[in-house]
DNA sequence: TCAGGAGTATACCGATCTGTATAGTGAGCC
DNA sequence: GGCTCACTATACAGATCGGTATACTCCTGA
């Protein structure tokens, strides 16, 4: 990816982020990139086409970070789980003030059959996949409910954080993750 | 208020739920209404004002479906929390495909000093403050925590349920609040 | 009867939208 | 020297954006 090609994914994610995708207009990330139209269309070719570069690379960046913060996490599911809630916290401070990009992404695009809805599910399959494959080892017979919560908990702090309805939503909804895996779990949780 | 600014009320509410308020132009929700762009301006003056309609409406129509779930339901603030989302499966079921419109709502509409802000957030609020008050009911000690988490839950489920990653999270998300409220409330939940 | 409100039809405004065209500059590379 | 690639500058296309203007019809109520 050229120089120019990277500063006008920067400045896509930013705009795109904070005042939404349909409000942003190619004229406006060219100019806050420092790049003429032209040089944006010859690297992505199509507006679609740098909103589908934009989910796709924060997908990665998150996926990236949560990896890394479960790499030095203990290895245990219990506390891999809370990890999980801990790098939340840490990505939404600096990264998603006014919440989920993909769900924020997901209110503007409605057709499935745009390039970039499989981005905005995927991660969120993902997520739950990851959820469910560590309540496996903390409640092995409840593994698909126990990851659902897990996923509705989470969810519900990243939309509440977006929405500043109460300070550190993240920290409680990790608390509250916390208990219900000391009581869901029992003994396995300390396994 | 007039026929044809009902038809236009009608018209924007469904297109702007479902396409996004930015993506929908006004020429479009005048002719889907079949009115007149002139029309249209005469009675609303403005398309913020058709989005800030939009918005008190939905909210006061949740609010008014909402309080009559919660007349219908037992006097036993346990029962009212599960009557909460119930409430919120029915509704979702037949106005909500596509997620939470406040949520959605939020995601383009960055400005805290646009005139349907206080309108997103104030709707939060008094789900909050719902959950927090019949919490306290139950838990009167930690009404504010108990309260919070149903509000996650609650949150959570709207935005598993508009993106579709597992079969009906409102009443997974009720199934949870039930356990929570027999775990943390005790013999008060059945008084 | 007639005034006024609700509505239609149509044309227009300037601005902005996504996307394309032509022409040219500068650096690195064989 | 020549060639390619990344990039700039500028202008423009066709469509749509929010919003306004003029001129008209229909209905209701005093």
């Amino acid at each position: 990816m050229t120089p120019a090609a990277r500063r006008v994914l920067e400045a896509a994610a930013r705009l795109f982020y904070e005042r939404g995708i349909h409000a942003v207009g190619v004229d406006l990330i060219a100019a806050e990139a420092g790049v003429t139209k032209k040089t944006l269309y010859d690297r992505f070719g199509s507006k679609e086409q740098i909103v589908v570069e934009y989910l796709a690379d924060r997908d990665e960046r998150w996926r990236a970070f949560l990896a890394q913060c479960l790499d030095a996490a203990q290895p245990v599911s219990a506390a891999r789980v809370l990890a999980v809630f801990d790098a939340s916290r840490a990505w939404s401070a600096k990264n998603s003030s006014k919440g989920c990009s993909m769900v924020n992404a997901h209110a503007e695009i409605s057709d499935p059959a745009h390039p970039a809805y499989p981005i905005i599910t995927g991660q969120k399959e993902w997520m739950l996949a990851l959820f469910t494959d560590l309540a496996g080892d903390i409640a092995p017979g409840g593994a698909v409910q126990l990851g659902r919560t897990l996923m509705l908990l989470h969810e519900g702090a990243l939309v509440a954080h977006g929405l500043h309805i109460f300070p550190d939503p993240i920290s409680h909804a990790r608390e509250q993750a916390q208990t219900l895996l000391a009581t869901t779990g029992g003994a396995a949780a300390k396994r």
